[in-house]
DNA sequence: CTAGATGATTACGA
DNA sequence: TCGTAATCATCTAG
């Protein structure tokens, strides 16, 4: 109950501080005595400075229940009563014009906005992956990283469970109202030694949920900071790259220049070589690799290889041979007319959109950085078994 | 340490 | 939504 004892002591400060004006103002009796009767005065200034001093004082004392029977009974309490009413008329002014209605913070609506758009406050189930999908739509394309989705998702959920329990006890049915009530009695209990209005008693309720609601305020803003480094953080690792496995651009390497022809694999197909590309990963070490790094790789690849198809003609080279080395029983009666040309070679060129990038063309300057890179000789063909002839 | 390789991201277009 | 092109950021061989 440490926050309690906290809205309490703000509360105080609150309630209080309008009697320590009054305090000082110098109480006088309120049809003129002319102060004939010294005694008697020093006996209300000892009753009031009780009731200004027992207000401070803890309300749960035996010792003050005692004094503030006294008090309540004491002969003189109608009279310190009607004067202390009479003062309260006084300040009632002060008092109507500190009463703000509160509109809408716009900082708690972004609040709110975001831990509903995070998943974080969002209906109980789907939350997460709302969240994650989120998350992979503001990152780009890559949406199937299925390993860093799932740990993504199990810190949210982890998140989301602290931000509810936390939620829950300051929620306004709970503790807000309880205490809320048990102000409420203290000020019924107050009311029988000092003025209370209705309107009062609703501004100290209003002045609770304010209190309440800045808890939840802060609750809130530090979900929002934790989901915040959790996504940097989501984001960063995806930033950080790891090279494929050799296996793996193999595989990949395998595919482009077999089908150079036309690079573009097919979702199906992209999710085959992720497949394999990932076997065979998880044979040594590493992580999966996923169709859009598929993707990206072939992305790469085909703007890579159309800039300098010189650079590329040694692996394209060794990755036709490879291919006609698994395709030589397929295509073994193809391979026999066609020394020169043969249909497991590698196309010289691939078409990309309305371009299309051809080696074998004289005047292309790609010729030329690939004479360079291959020391001029012409595209070399195969033998039936992926030898260069 | 550096240059080049390479995976990821971004901007833009169809 | 997919592709291209440019660019960023990191990895890696020398």
């Amino acid at each position: 109950m440490d926050e309690q004892a906290r809205i309490m002591q703000a509360l105080g400060g609150v309630s209080l501080a309008g009697h320590s004006v009054q305090g000082g103002m110098g109480l006088q009796p309120p049809h003129g005595h002319d102060g004939t009767d010294d005694g008697r005065k020093q006996d209300i200034g000892d009753i009031l400075h009780q009731i200004m001093t027992i207000t401070d004082q803890s309300l749960d004392e035996a010792q003050a229940k005692n004094r503030k029977h006294g008090l309540n009974c004491h002969r003189m309490k109608p009279a310190l009563f009607s004067v202390l009413c009479e003062i309260k008329e006084k300040t009632g002014l002060s008092i109507r014009g500190s009463q703000e209605e509160d509109p809408p913070d716009p900082q708690l609506m972004r609040l709110d906005n975001m831990l509903l758009a995070e998943g974080v406050s969002g209906p109980e189930k789907g939350g997460g992956s709302a969240a994650a999908a989120a998350a992979a739509a503001a990152s780009g394309g890559a949406s199937d990283n299925s390993i860093e989705h799932s740990d993504y998702r199990s810190k949210l959920t982890q998140i989301r469970q602290i931000y509810h329990t936390e939620l829950e006890k300051y929620e306004q049915v709970g503790a807000c109202n309880e205490f809320t009530t048990h102000v409420m009695n203290l000020l019924r209990e107050q009311s029988r030694t000092r003025p209370i209005s209705p309107k009062e008693i609703e501004r100290m309720v209003g002045i609770i949920h304010r209190k309440f609601s800045s808890i939840q305020m802060q609750l809130k803003q530090s979900t929002c900071e934790a989901v915040m480094i959790l996504r940097s953080r989501f984001l960063d690792a995806r930033r950080k790259r790891r090279n494929f496995s050799k296996q793996a651009t193999e595989i990949l390497n395998e595919y482009f220049y077999s089908h150079l022809s036309n690079p573009y694999p097919s979702e199906e197909a992209k999710e085959e070589l992720a497949k394999k590309c990932s076997i065979t990963v998880s044979q040594g070490v590493g992580s999966t690799i996923t169709v859009s790094q598929v993707s990206n790789w072939f992305g790469n690849k085909r703007i890579r290889y159309k800039k300098n198809i010189g650079k590329f003609q040694e692996e394209a080279n060794l990755y036709a041979a490879k291919t006609a080395v698994t395709a030589a029983h397929a295509v073994a009666a193809a391979v026999q007319n066609s020394q020169t040309n043969s249909p497991t070679t590698p196309n010289s060129g691939f078409q990309m959109k309305d371009e299309e990038f051809q080696l074998d063309s004289a005047e292309s300057k790609n010729t030329l950085l690939t004479n360079m890179f291959t020391g001029g000789y012409p595209a070399p063909c195969y033998q039936s078994d992926g030898r260069i002839q």
